[in-house]
DNA sequence: AGACTGACTTAGGCATGTCTAAGCCAGGTA
DNA sequence: TACCTGGCTTAGACATGCCTAAGTCAGTCT
């Protein structure tokens, strides 16, 4: 998981991402929006396309010269739940202010959450789980 | 959603909620298997008490003295998914090594998932996405 | 009483993350 | 041609994260 760990664990990489998913494409939104300084931008960029997370495209405004665009790859698009889970979380929990973000389904409209769920489709609450890690014997934990 | 990136963005905040939730207790136990220093053990231990995610009990085994176990709070347990969705992306992109976590349901067997549901029970896969960020995330340069 | 042990704390140092300020470069505009 | 602008890069400094080594302290065991 040291990659995953890697892609959420500074302060600026979280920022970028998460301004990559509300639509950011251009290096100096990225900057603007997160508050990172242009150094600490060019380098998470840099990092995240190296790591397949966001690709960069060449493109040209009407009488603009040519620049490049930051999106997401499919890599990257499935880290979505991750944020989910998060801002889910700080919403709920986090003191100052209520909720910051709205997410919702495109189709009907109605708010998404992250949910854990078995292949069986089963809800699974967090004391019917079983996380097994290598090696060790089976733990339950919730509540 | 500060706080929820404070408990993740640390490598080491980040390990001891995942041995919090694979069952570690005891001081050493978090030590021991995050490997990460005592201090810096002590450090997290003491952070995620005072963020209300971990709490500490005093306990007694027979012929021992007293001893406090840290546990997670329902604050704490509620991080979960979050934990569940990064360690399913590790698993699936992480290029050295396969999966290192088991993650069951306990009634059935079924492995478990981090998804994203709306409220009416739709599965909602990543571009029938709206997130809609309220209010644009105010510089905060100079920390 | 004195040694032992688990659970920390303190001190000091290197590595990493982030900042500001300044410079560079390519392409379009005057 | 010279200038301007967006998109970076370089340099230097400060803050934070993590480490090792060593010390402290409360209770148990002999």
């Amino acid at each position: 998981m040291a990659e995953a760990l890697d892609v959420v664990r500074t302060r600026s990489a979280f920022l970028v991402l998460r301004e990559a998913f509300y639509g950011a494409t251009r290096f100096e939104e990225f900057a603007q929006r997160t508050g990172l300084s242009e150094p600490v931008t060019a380098a998470r960029l840099h990092e995240l396309t190296d790591a397949r997370i966001l690709e960069r495209e060449p493109y040209q405004e009407p009488g603009q010269r040519t620049r490049r665009l930051y999106r997401l790859t499919q890599k990257g698009s499935e880290l979505l739940p991750v944020l989910v889970a998060l801002m889910q979380w700080g919403d709920r929990w986090e003191q100052d202010g209520g909720a910051r973000v709205e997410i919702r389904h495109h189709g009907c409209g109605a708010p998404v959450t992250a949910q854990l769920r078995c292949t069986e489709d089963h809800a699974v609450p967090g004391d019917e789980l079983d996380l097994a890690p290598r090696g060790r014997a089976p733990r339950t934990r919730g509540r």
